[in-house]
Parts: structure tokens; C-alpha cells; sequence
DNA sequence: GTCCCCTTTGACCGTTTTTTGACCATTCCC
DNA sequence: GGGAATGGTCAAAAAACGGTCAAAGGGGAC
């Protein structure tokens, strides 16, 4: 069943919704302050209640961190009811807004309409490989093939890495760019073209294969 | 860019609200009732925003036809607000709730947000199959009988993939060239014959079998 | 500033796809 | 049965696309 992860100073909060949503059958991780919250976010809660308005902590800021490492939704628990903190909240990185006082049942519902909505289950790890033998350390951004090392320059490593870790789905040019360079890059998507040559010459060179494969007519995914 | 169904019977706030959405870079279809919104849904929307008060329609059991045919997100336009509702909405497979009045700003943002995790999820691989054993994986671009890969190119995979999702609904060739192609298209939508008749040399080069149904006089269907 | 490497651009070529138009086959209706 | 309309087939032309290369453009290290 989901995991879902309740950041909330109020203890007491905490505990009541805690038990609740255990009672409806999820699983409960709760905290009670910013660093507390980080550190749970390894677990990887499939949903977060979030309370911004917990002292001593920013929390928009504390969202925006909490969406840089994790994909779930987030929803907001607030008083907070201007459109305007509406609106920012989302550009934030929440899903969602419950405005304080809430009743468990619609609080419950629209958990349940998240959870429906994203039943992915996402694990990220720092070093991903091939069953054949290329390791490609993504903190140390060093690609090795048994033992040999690939060096790879910035742009080359970001579009192999995006593609690796996406493996087997196909991307067109256009979303590549983008997701490699910013939505707001206003660049001609024809340069991924030349980058996907050179990794192919270079995975080429040390693994005599190449693990890029091209779907005519609709883009590249990575096959292994 | 994300395409949204805007259903409403007063002319006036869909023409409103398509305008914006187009100015904010989305591309837009309208319907003034049920019936029309059902005739759109084979466009594939990637959001709905739906008036659950239309009189002559019951909105929530509108909501749950669409629900049944497509899975992107349904928002609700409402004026009820009581709690009870919001429940009962959920649960009729809507995904959030917009209440009027409401300003473009958070309605834009909402919609953003949604559209958002929706991508999220879009990257968990969407696959379509047939009783025996055609599989189309939509995120891959790939089609498989019984392990046997079978290529198509990227308008006969579009092609494909229309009639697949709308499966044992007829189209005419117009139609699909509509859908396929984009309404602005000038083109002949001849070449729909073309593009039937390739796909089926390879279904049945494959599978033994035509899944293309013809109706005479009217179109195609998915029959499987 | 100079050098070097990375990044981007634009052009070219061969290939694949997409479209077109002509022609044949089938169905429908009188 | 015969004619008209519709659907199917085919091959060739037209367009789109991907791979490649060389050269220009940028940016950091020294």
C-alpha cells in the first residue's frame, strides 16, 4: 500500500492523521520540522502533506527542496487562503491546496485521487549499468566499460545519462533538448543530433556496440 | 502542447476561457453539451475542464462516461461548494475542483500543475493489448505479436494507436485524418487508404489476421 | 590574449517515409 | 446485368528525416 510521508510542527496533528490514514490502510511517516522531513524523503513516501506555514521554516522553500529530489505529489495543508498564495504554491511545486480546518474525508479523498493518479513507483540509484558491463557513475559522472573509462564532455554525459535512466522509452529531439537544457532554451534541437553521433563513436570505440538505437521518424531511446 | 477540452453550455465562458488557454500556449476544443464533449473525446485531451451544472446533463454521470474513456485529468467547474460534493466528485473520477467564481491566474496554475504530474506519470509505460496477443506499447513505440516485433512507421504507428485506443468505434477517413493529422491539415485524407493498407500487410504478414474492420460506405474500426 | 576543447551550426548525401495518381476490384442500387 | 460509387492495390514522385562532416562560434584555463 502507498507510503505517505505528513510534515507537520503540530504533533499532535501528526499523530491524528497518522493513525487516520493508517486506519485507511496506507503507510504513515511523519515529521515534525524541515531536517526531519529531508531526511525521510530516502524512504520515498509515494505522497506528502505538507503544512507550510510550520515556524522557523520557509515552507515554499522547504517544497521546492522536497521537489528537487522526489517526483510524488504534494499537497498542502495551510490557513492560508489568498488565490495569490494559491498560486505560488503550485508554481512551488505542490499538487494541491487543503486549506486548515479540513475534514478527514475529503482530506482522505483527495489523497485518494492523487495516489490514483500517480501509481508510479520511481527508485533513482547514483550508478546505473548494463547487463554487459558499462557503469556509469552518475555522481562521479565517470562512464567506465570493464574497468576501461569513457570520457565523456558535459553535454555528451547529460544526454547519455538522461537517456539511460529513461531506458527503453523513446524520446524525440525536440524533448531531449528540453530536458537537457531547459525548457527555456530556445536552441535548435538539431545540435542533439551531433551529440548522439559522437556518444555512438565513443560507445562504439570501447564497447563495439552502440546502445543507442533511433526510431525513425520519432526520436532515440537507449537499449541495452 | 497539452491539448483541453473545455466543456460548458454557456458559449460565452468556453470562448473566454479557449482564448486564454490558447494565449497561454495551449491548444483548445470546445463543447456546449454532453453530446459534444463525447465527440471530441477521441482527440485525446490531456485535461478536461467540465461544468458539472449543465442543465439538461447530469455532470457527474458525464463525468464518469469520459472517465471511462480517457484517463487524463477531469477538473471540475462548479458553484456547489459543500464538502459533500467534492467527495462525491472524486469519487464519480474528477480530480479536482474549481469553484466560480475563479480567476484565470488560479485556474492557469491548477491546470499547470495537473499537467505537470500528468507528464510525470505519462513516463510509466502506457501499453494496449488484444485478447490474443498483440501488444502495442504506446511509450516505446512498439508493437509486438507473441514476442515478434512488427515495424511501423511513424504515421501507420499513429494511425495504429488511434484506431487501438478508440477500439470498435468506426471513423471515417476524414475523421481520422482530422485526428491524425490536426484540424488545419490541407492534405487528401486519401492517403488514410494508403496507410490502412500498409498496416494491415504487416498485421497479417505477422498475426494471420486483419484487427481494421471496414464498414462500407462509412470507415474503419478496431475489431479484435 | 592565446590556446584548446567543447558546442553549435549549416550543408550535403543517402535512405526511408509519405503522398499522389492511376488503375483494378468490389459493393450497392436501379 | 450495368453503372456509379466506394474501397484496395501498386509504383513512382515528392518530402521528410537521419547520419556525417567540416567549420564557425564560445568559454574556460593558463
Amino acid at each position: 500500500m502507498a507510503r505517505i510521508m505528513i510534515v507537520d510542527d503540530e504533533t499532535m496533528l501528526t499523530d491524528l492523521l497518522s493513525q487516520h490514514l493508517q486506519d485507511c490502510g496506507y503507510e504513515t511517516l511523519t515529521a515534525n520540522d524541515a531536517p526531519a522531513a529531508l531526511k525521510l524523503l530516502p524512504r520515498n513516501p509515494d505522497l506528502i502533506l505538507l503544512d507550510i506555514n510550520m515556524p522557523g521554516t520557509d515552507g515554499l522553500e522547504l517544497c521546492r527542496t522536497i521537489r528537487s529530489h522526489v517526483s510524488c505529489p504534494i499537497l498542502f495543508l495551510t490557513a492560508r487562503i489568498t488565490e495569490q498564495d494559491k498560486v505560488i504554491g503550485l508554481d512551488y511545486g505542490g499538487d494541491d491546496y487543503i486549506t486548515k480546518p479540513f475534514s478527514l474525508k475529503e482530506l482522505t479523498a483527495r489523497i485518494a485521487a492523487h495516489l490514483r493518479r500517480d501509481q508510479r513507483t520511481l527508485t533513482r540509484s547514483s550508478v546505473l549499468t548494463t547487463p554487459d558491463g558499462l557503469v556509469v557513475n552518475l555522481s562521479e559522472r565517470r562512464v567506465f566499460y570493464r574497468d576501461q573509462e569513457i570520457l565523456f564532455s558535459r553535454r555528451e554525459f547529460i544526454v547519455l545519462e538522461f537517456l539511460l535512466t529513461n531506458r527503453g522509452r523513446v524520446f524525440d529531439r525536440e524533448r531531449i533538448y528540453e530536458c537537457v537544457w531547459g525548457l527555456e532554451a530556445e536552441g535548435d534541437s538539431g545540435v542533439i543530433k551531433e551529440h548522439i553521433r559522437k556518444i555512438r563513436v565513443k560507445l562504439r570505440e570501447v564497447c563495439e556496440r552502440d546502445y543507442i538505437e533511433t526510431i525513425w521518424g520519432v526520436g532515440y531511446k537507449w537499449a541495452d
